[in-house]
DNA sequence: GCTTAAAATGCAAACGTGTGCAATAATCAT
DNA sequence: ATGATTATTGCACACGTTTGCATTTTAAGC
C-alpha cells in the first residue's frame, strides 16, 4: 500500500496524508487523527527509500570497525565497545550498519559505499587510520562523522570530532601502580606499532624514569597480537629466569589473564611473587582469580559523548563547537596488584 | 553528483549511463568502459535510495536478536552467533542492520519498521517468539525470512525456514557423558522455561532413565539467568552438602565456569570429585582450567545454512524447498569430565 | 450578509534511479 | 548501393514520498 492509496481511502489528497503522518501543523487536528487511525488500521508505513530520496535522511548511522581477524574478538575491548555503540544508537531511534573499512572479499571501500550511496546520515569511526581514498570521501562529503577510541596522530586531528582515551596516562598509571606496590623490576607486555600502544609504552617508561629507574628496552615487549596466548607463552617461555621480574604491565587484560594462568600453573604467586596490572577493564575479568587490577577506559562515556555529538550534527543543532576530548582512564585496584 | 550530470559529461542519455553502471548487455562495450572510467574519475556512485525505490531491493538484511539485558552479552553464545552472522552477511556483499524486536524506549516494533518501510530485503530471526503483530507483519509481507538457532515449537514451525540445533540431543549427550564417566548422582543447572532449555532438560532426564537412574526433580534446577554467578553461587550455597553430588550438567558454559571456579576455591577437585559438562563451546573456554568438556552447537553451520537459504530466497533462486534442519550437537571431551 | 484574514487542503514538481519501447546507428547479405 | 537485421542509444514514465504554492474552506469582524 502506498500513501496515495491510503489517501484515496481517506478521501484526501496524498499530500495531506503525508503531512498528517509527519505531524505537520498545517493540517487540522481532526483530520490528522483520522488519518493516523486509518494508517494504523491498514498497517501502513511510509516507504523509507522514497522519503530519504527526497529528505536525504536515512535514519541510519554507519559504524566503522577495524577488521577483527582473531576469533576472540568478542572478548576484546573493541567488541564490547561495538555492542555499546549499537545499543546506544538504537536507543536514539537510529538503525545502525556495522562494517569494516573494506570488504575483505572485493576490497571495495565500505565507507565510500555508505557515504556516496547515501545509505547513512552519519558515521562513527572506530579506526585509527584510513586510506587516502576514504579520507577524501569523508572530507568531500558533507556527511558528519565522529571518531571514537582512537586518536588521530596526524595533521588531521584538529579537524576531526573525536573522543579517545589518554593512553599515555593509562600506561603511566599502570606502571605507577606496580612501582607503588614496591615493584622495581617490571616488564611490559604491549602490542605492535599502533599509536595508542606506543603511548601506553611511553607512559610506562615515563613512570619508571620518574621513579628513578632506568628503563631497559629489553623489558618492553611488543607482540603482533593481543591474546591470552601472548601472556601465557611469555611466562612459560621465560619460566627459568622469572627471578628478576616482580611485576607485569600488560597492555590488554586478556594478555594479563593468560600470564596469570601460566603463573598459577607454575606455582608462582600473584601478586606476591609477581604483581600484574592489566588494561581495558573487560567485563569478563570478574571470572578470573585473582581479580585483576587494571586500567578502566571510560568506554560508556566515550560512546555517550561520541553519539551525542554525531546526532547533534546530523540533526542540525550544530552548536557546541568541536569535540576533541581525551578522557582520563582510571586505575581500578583489585587483587593482582595491591598498593 | 547525479547520474544525469554524469550523463551530460559523457554526452549520453542518463539511461545509457544507468545501463553501463549496471552492466547491462544492451550497451556497447566501448561506451560501457568509458562510462565506468568517468564514474570512477568523478568518484560517482548511484544513490541507493533511488535505486531501491524503483528496484525494491535495498542490499541490506535485518538481523533480529532478543534483547540482552545482562552486561555479559558478549561472552554468551548469542553474542558469538551475532558476530558470525554479521560477518557472513558482509561477505555476501549485503549490509546488515542488527536490532531487537522492539525498541525498548518507544516499544515500537523494529521488525515492522524494517519490513513495512522497506529497509531490508530479508530477515534473519534469532528469537524464539514473536508478538502476534510481528508475526502478521512477516506473514503478510512477501519479504523472505529465516529463523536460526531457536526452534519454533508451535503450529507455525512447518511454514518457517529454520535451522536450529537439537537441544534434546545435546542435553542427552551431556548427561550421558557424566554417566559414562561413572557419575551416578549428577545435578543439572539449567535456565527458565525457554523451549530449548526444556529440551535440554528432557534430554538430561532421558539419559538418566536410560541408565536406570531415577530422576529426582530436585536435582534439576532452573534459574532465570545464565551467568557465572549462577554456577558460582550454586556451589557456594550448597557447599555443606556437596557430598551426594558427583557431576554437574550446566546448560551454559559460563555457568559451568562459575561452578568450577567456586569448587577451586573450596578445594573440590574437578573432575575427580565432581565432573562438569558445559553447553555451548564458547571461544573463551580455552582460558579456563580445567578445560571444559562441553556440547558444541555447530554455530558456523547454522550461520552458513541460514544465510545461504535467505540469500537464495532474496535473489530469486527459490528452488531447494523448505529449510527445516535440526543440527546434531556434538560432545567435546576435554578435562572437566573424562570418559 | 459581506469582506477579509487565517486555516486547511489540493496541485504539481521535484528527488535520482531503472526500464519498456521507440528511434537511430551499425552491420550484413545480396 | 540497398534493404533487412541487429546492435546501440534516447525518450519518457514510473517508483513513493515531501513541499512550495495556489486554491478552497472556515472563521472572524462588523
Amino acid at each position: 500500500m502506498t500513501i496515495k492509496e491510503l489517501a484515496k481511502i481517506a478521501g484526501l489528497n496524498h499530500s495531506t496524508v503525508s503531512r498528517s503522518l509527519n505531524d505537520s501543523p498545517l493540517v487540522a487536528e481532526k483530520t490528522k487523527q483520522r488519518v493516523k487511525k486509518l494508517a494504523e488500521e491498514y498497517n501502513f508505513e511510509l516507504n523509507a527509500n522514497a522519503r530519504s530520496l527526497i529528505t536525504s535522511k536515512t535514519g541510519t548511522i554507519g559504524i566503522i570497525f577495524p577488521v577483527h581477524d582473531d576469533k576472540y574478538r568478542s572478548v576484546q575491548y573493541l567488541g564490547n565497545l561495538m555492542d555499546s555503540l549499537r545499543i546506544r544508537i538504537e536507543e536514539e531511534q537510529y538503525d545502525s550498519i556495522i562494517t569494516c573499512p573494506k570488504n575483505p572479499r572485493t576490497n571495495l571501500s565500505n565507507i565510500r559505499k555508505l557515504v556516496k550511496q547515501k545509505k547513512v546520515d552519519g558515521i562513527i569511526l572506530v579506526v585509527h587510520q584510513l586510506d587516502q581514498e576514504d579520507w577524501e570521501v569523508l572530507g568531500e562529503s558533507k556527511i558528519p562523522f565522529v571518531s571514537i577510541h582512537f586518536k588521530w596522530n596526524d595533521k588531521r586531528q584538529d579537524k576531526i570530532n573525536h573522543v579517545y582515551s589518554d593512553n599515555f596516562k593509562g600506561g603511566y598509571l599502570a606502571a605507577e601502580c606496580l612501582l607503588k606496590a614496591g615493584r622495581r623490576n617490571p616488564v611490559c607486555l604491549s602490542y605492535g606499532e599502533v599509536f595508542e600502544f606506543q603511548e601506553r609504552r611511553r607512559g610506562f617508561r615515563k613512570a619508571l624514569s620518574d621513579w628513578g629507574r632506568n628503563v631497559d628496552p629489553g623489558r618492553i615487549l611488543k607482540y603482533d597480537v593481543s591474546s591470552f596466548d601472548v601472556g601465557y607463552n611469555y611466562i612459560m617461555e621465560n619460566r627459568e629466569n622469572l627471578g628478576n621480574i616482580d611485576g607485569i604491565s600488560a597492555h590488554a587484560d586478556i594478555v594479563a589473564i593468560g600470564a596469570i594462568e601460566a603463573m598459577k600453573e607454575l606455582g608462582i604467586r600473584v601478586p606476591e611473587d609477581i604483581a600484574v596490572v592489566g588494561y581495558d577493564d573487560l567485563d569478563i575479568n570478574s571470572f578470573f582469580r585473582p581479580r585483576l587490577t587494571t586500567i578502566h577506559q571510560l568506554k560508556e562515556e566515550q560512546v555517550e559523548m561520541g553519539c551525542r555529538k554525531l546526532i547533534e550534527m546530523i540533526e542540525g543543532d550544530k552548536g557546541s563547537g568541536q569535540l576533541h576530548a581525551a578522557l582520563e582512564p582510571t586505575l581500578f585496584i583489585r587483587e593482582s596488584c595491591v598498593i
